[in-house]
DNA sequence: ACCTGAACACCGTTCAAGT
DNA sequence: ACCTGAACACCGTTCAAGT
């Protein structure tokens, strides 16, 4: 009984030329040499991919996904299911960057805070490459739920698990530091790149000043301390915020390892 | 110029009857005593909550929703001026909520550390209310880069600030405390509400175990701490995490009451 | 003043038909 | 084997028309 894998479609066998890696997965097309080859899931994926970060998600239909690959919309059934498990393939497609990525590396070589740290910074590349698609990963309904956003794949659960566990963590603190770790990721980054999405949206316009006609003098902080919030703080805020993290969970860690006994 | 509020929709002067407050601002109808009045913006938008709680936020339509307050889909476009617009009030709606809720007051009386901790629960609880909600909560684009979600509105941010920086915080330590604070609710919130969408989405089926069919063994860590991944430790978590928090921003606090000067 | 009917352009999805 | 055309049910939205 051939069930259903993550995100409910057929998972075709990896019978294309670049065997799992190449940061470079969204535009290129199927077999090398060829110049518009025949349609195939892991194109579908892609072409999806780049026409939301172009187009933004909401321009996203089977019609016009299909007229950018050249075709009617009704052909792409025959290698996805539906509009809703495209999305779910284009939040696969996005998170599987990572693995193509040359600064995340899934063995910590150089220690576990090493290893979080470019995890971290890994994902937030992605999220940054891809402001229009991170919404969906991070509130698309996981399949399980311990696969949290926004490092959605038991692949990367497993590599998480492995190199704190083997890095001096007990069980129940790798689990919780996962937990944190998610939770940090997804609150910053969703927040970074909606904050992104802001101030690009309105025409160019150099400022926008808070005074909503009425009520200006309603909120004499906020207009106050607009120069301040105003601020894309964005970068700093993520390493501080990381650092910190990764500090508490040294408590984490040491206090797991030897569970004092009353 | 009227030119557009935070959601760009005219602003009704609030004729409704009860004043500012009451929690329950979702099924009750216009004006009391009569049994079905007629439309009215607030009515609309909480019926549109009420849909999105029961059905879900992919089935609100407009037709849909015409339907469900007894009238053609084209009636509520007296009233709000589209789909999109509609969402942004069912944003406001839900977040509004909190101005009802009595464990949430503005001014700190018991010190700043009590008022992050209620209003931290406060939208926590609205989080668990409106599970199908909060997506749209923690996406919608915000109007301004610095008004962030959860808590989206100017008078939240104007009361956060006033709360801080009457308690010893400097500007610049208020404004960092409130990235820092909607970063966590967001993150935790949103995590949690999406972990509670999983678990009632499949029938009653009391387990799920890993094993996708093929790669079992792929995952050997994974497999083994299944039983500890799977616990719902969200309350927990939270509670921590807030803690954590707040005794960080202690810190932020002292620090930024005496600016060293080198 | 407030709601409706009909209409328009566009969706996702199906299925028999083409090549 | 792979794609298309036509069709179906459903959308959001407009506008003239009803009451």
């Amino acid at each position: 009984m051939t069930e259903r894998n993550e995100t409910g479609e057929p998972l075709d066998d990896p019978d294309t030329p670049r065997g799992r890696g190449g940061a470079s997965a969204v535009i290129p097309a199927g077999s090398p040499g060829s110049g518009r080859p025949g349609l195939d899931r892991r194109r579908i994926l892609g072409a999806a991919v780049e026409f939301i970060d172009v187009n933004g998600l909401s321009a996203l239909t089977m019609r016009r996904l299909g007229a950018h690959l050249g075709v009617e919309a009704m052909a792409l059934y025959r290698y996805v299911p539906g509009r809703e498990s495209l999305l779910d393939g284009v939040v696969e497609t996005v998170i599987d960057e990572l693995y193509g990525d040359p600064d995340v590396h899934i063995e910590p070589t150089h220690g576990w805070e090493d290893y979080l740290q470019r995890l971290a910074h890994g994902v937030r590349r992605i999220a940054l490459a891809h402001p229009e698609v991170f919404p969906l990963v991070a509130t698309r309904p996981p399949s399980a739920p311990w696969i949290r956003p926004p490092l959605r794949s038991l692949r990367w659960v497993e590599s998480f698990l492995t190199a704190l566990t083997t890095h001096g963590f007990s069980s129940e603190g790798a689990v919780a530091a996962y937990r944190a770790y998610s939770s940090f990721l997804l609150g910053h980054l969703l927040l970074e790149v909606s904050q992104k999405g802001v101030k690009i949206s309105p025409l160019d316009e150099p400022e926008t000043p808070v005074r909503a006609d009425a009520d200006v003098q309603q909120y004499p902080l906020v207009v106050e301390l607009e120069p301040l919030l105003s601020l894309d703080e964005s970068a700093a805020e993520f390493e501080e915020s990381l650092e910190n993290l990764v500090d508490r969970l040294q408590l984490v860690r040491r206090e797991s390892r030897q569970p004092r006994r009353d």
